[in-house]
DNA sequence: AGCACGCCGACT
DNA sequence: GTCGGCGTGCTC
């Protein structure tokens, strides 16, 4: 018998199987799918068996080597994974191996290091009759922690070893009466809390689960449009109660900032233990037992972010993806996967259906649901008596003119009224990536990365100057290198900065904010969001992460301080972006009886992203943007591909740029559009130089074949690597 | 990817 | 004379 091993390394090079022969002893365990260790010239790697042939060795022209050992007892790649991996593989122009081993957790991928052990407990159990331990009991008149250890054991079969002293646990098993097993267990415990409220479903909400109910057995595509706090959620935990009830089971994807405790808890209270959670806010060895509670067929339900679509659940009945339209289910690195194409693949498959829910959905997603492709449900009223908050746009042009440059007068005055009313607030800063970099006053010379294309992000506790991209990091400059001036001020408004702004005009107001810096630690993102909730802060300052799915009842106030930033970006999608995340944080607003209002500033009050936040109107929104989006020939009217060639030496990166433009423009379909070769937004990263060709295409025959072309005649080019983007999340 | 083999420069 | 630089080629 051989098997054909895929190994662990992910290179394009070495992107097939290599065959070794199955020992005898090893015949019954190795299966299709199973992770084995192998020797692979000098060294001792792993890789997954992909197939398995009754082949004689002999007529092969080399010799075979032995399997070394299977590593799992069981295959970790399951025939829907196998399949599944070559679809990533051949859509998102990766390494077969590289595709794999996405769809796994860390303890399971194949690599002969990282090894995440199994966690087991000590028992101690009973080792004679339970006869000859009484008449034990009954002679033993000295050894008082011994009976009451052995009359224990005759009433539960099994004791965790550590209740008792070891002393006396050690003189037991030496005398033979107990011994000590070892038993898996999971490192973390769901717990189930004590609360259980039964909720009551809107005639809208039970109208919108039984359509999808009846579709339980189809593989229908739904698109669950619901405002802000129109209670998605409840349709979600219906629709997998049913699910449940009929035998099958469910996934849910959720973007991962919104996977706080709050939320699984929501989950927990229905479900009790019957759900798996996977995040990355968890350790190898935690996702490991998450990941084996669903192997072990011991959950029903996955709630995850992004690669929680993987899970190998084996008989899904529906799978749920909240707030559709955030990018992060597209992974931004290689394998460039979409969660939500994958989930369309496994809905298939199951023949389940698929519901994707958002506020604000995608432009795609509802073009496809207009288009009949998906089938449009509606919810366009909140829960109970809460309505969708009033939005005030300030114009900040005025207010600098008056000297008022963070904060306007009327997001001032607003929240010194929250503030006497003793309710809550919630600031947005609406910043790309981290941005506090160091501009010149004089002759305007920002501090760059000297190996990317970046501005140095100032950091004022280490009060050094690094880039986010290569971990570049310089002491902060005094005086201009260029100019000499003195006058190097910090341009972008940091959280930090905010934060003392706040304290100075507002000192009574307690304020707590949220950002990359304040939420590195385990739990500390959960222990704000506590703390703001239970009313310990009246002021919750923070970047987008706040903008999601929380629900803070006493918030009545959302501020949003520089509603550009994310308009500015030089991008087909920065308008969409902006106006979903202006729709979210809005949504933050007004939760519950007492009317929320929301306070926008910005230097473009006239633009429609904005305005049209005003109102609430989706619709209107959609119908302007879709408008640009033809003119421009942008999706969903055009797809788009990115072919991304990376190089150190700037002359060869762009001369194959010229070289692949060219030959895009004279192979596809005539219909198609190529764009460039041009440097990339970011042009540098790393001393690596980015160029990149933007094709946009409504159907053509010919791209596959000649993006592999393409790939397969650069991979033996050591100065350039050409990478594909299909439906880029940036361009 | 990682490791061996191999062929050239500056060192105890 | 040898140690070690990294270019090249191979891995069932």
């Amino acid at each position: 018998m051989i098997a054909n091993v895929l190994t662990e390394i992910g290179v394009e090079a070495l992107n097939k199987t290599f065959s070794y022969k199955i020992p005898e002893v090893l015949k019954d365990k190795i299966k299709v799918g199973s992770r084995v260790l192998i020797p692979f010239g000098p060294q001792k790697i792993e890789g997954f068996v992909l197939s398995i042939e009754n082949l004689n060795e002999e007529n092969l022209n080399y010799k075979l080597k032995n399997i070394i050992d299977v590593v799992d007892d069981f295959p970790v790649l399951n025939e829907e994974l196998l399949e599944l991996g070559k679809y990533i593989s051949k859509t998102t122009y990766s390494t077969l191996i590289n595709a794999y081993q996405v769809m796994l957790p860390t303890a399971l991928k194949a690599k002969e290091k990282n090894k995440v052990s199994i966690k087991t407990k000590s028992y101690i159990i009973l080792n004679k009759s339970k006869n000859e331990v009484k008449k034990y009991i009954e002679n033993n008149k000295r050894g008082k922690k011994q009976n009451e250890l052995l009359l224990c054991l005759l009433e539960t079969p099994k004791i965790e070893k550590s209740i008792f002293d070891y002393s006396v646990v050690k003189a037991l098993i030496e005398k033979g009466y107990i011994k000590i097993i070892e038993e898996e267990v999971y490192r973390l415990d769901n717990k189930i809390s004590e609360e259980k409220k039964d909720i009551v479903l809107t005639e809208k909400q039970k109208e919108i689960t039984n359509t999808i109910i009846n579709s339980i057995n189809h593989n229908d595509i739904f698109l669950l449009y619901g405002v802000t706090g129109s209670g998605k959620t409840e349709v979600y935990i219906e629709v997998i109660k049913n699910v449940l009830k009929k035998g099958k089971q469910a996934i849910m994807l959720v973007p991962e900032i919104s996977l706080t405790p709050q939320m699984v808890s929501r989950f927990t209270n229905v479900f009790g233990d019957d759900i798996a959670v996977l995040h990355s806010g968890l350790s190898n060895g935690e996702k490991y037992d998450e990941y084996r509670k669903i192997i072990n067929g011991e959950v029903n339900i996955v709630i995850g972010a992004r690669s929680a679509i993987f899970a190998p659940l084996k008989n899904i009945g529906v799978i749920i993806i909240d707030e559709e339209h955030t990018s992060s289910y597209k992974q931004d690195n290689h394998p460039r996967y979409n969660a939500i194409d994958i989930a369309k693949v496994r809905s298939k498959t199951h023949n389940c259906p698929l519901i994707l829910g958002s506020a604000t959905p995608s432009l795609e997603s509802y073009a496809r649901a207009k288009k009949g492709v998906y089938k449009l449900l509606e919810l366009i009223t909140r829960v109970g008596k809460s309505k969708l908050p009033t939005v005030n746009i300030i114009d900040m042009k005025d207010e600098i003119k008056k000297g008022y440059s963070t904060f306007s007068r009327e997001l001032l005055k607003q929240i010194e009224k929250r503030l006497q009313n003793k309710e809550q607030i919630i600031l947005l800063l609406n910043r790309r990536g981290y941005s506090t970099f160091i501009t010149c006053k004089d002759c305007g010379f920002t501090h760059k990365c000297p190996n990317c294309d970046i501005s140095l992000t100032y950091h004022k506790t280490s009060n050094t100057m690094r880039c986010h991209y290569c971990g570049y990091a310089d002491k902060k400059l005094d005086t201009c290198p260029e100019c000499g001036s003195h006058e190097l001020k910090d341009l972008g408004t940091g959280t930090q900065k905010i934060e003392e702004e706040l304290n100075k005009i507002f000192p009574e107001a307690k304020i707590v904010r949220m950002d990359v810096d304040t939420t590195s630690r385990k739990g500390s993102h959960e222990k704000i969001i506590n703390d703001f909730k239970h009313e310990k802060y009246d002021i919750l300052l923070g970047t987008q992460m706040i903008a999601k799915g929380l629900d803070f009842p006493k918030v009545t106030l959302v501020g949003v301080i520089n509603a550009d930033t994310s308009l500015n970006i030089p991008d087909f999608r920065s308008g969409e972006r902006t106006f979903q995340l202006l729709s979210q944080v809005s949504g933050r607003a007004g939760r519950s009886d007492i009317p929320g209002e929301v306070i926008i500033q910005t230097f473009n009050p006239e633009h429609y992203s904005i305005i049209l936040t005003k109102t609430h109107d989706y619709e209107a929104f959609y119908n302007k943007e879709m408008f640009i989006r033809k003119q421009m020939s942008y999706p969903p009217f055009y797809y788009i591909t990115l072919v991304r060639i990376l190089s150190k030496d700037y002359q060869k990166g762009m001369e194959a740029s010229k070289k692949i433009s060219d030959y895009l423009k004279k192979n596809l379909d005539v219909k198609s559009i190529v764009l460039g070769p041009t440097t990339s937004i970011m042009y540098k990263i790393n001393n690596i130089y980015r160029f990149q060709c933007i094709i946009k295409y409504k159907f053509d025959n010919n791209l596959d074949k000649v993006l592999t072309k393409i790939l397969n005649h650069y991979k033996l080019d050591k100065d350039i690597n050409v990478e594909i983007d299909n439906n880029p999340n940036k361009l």
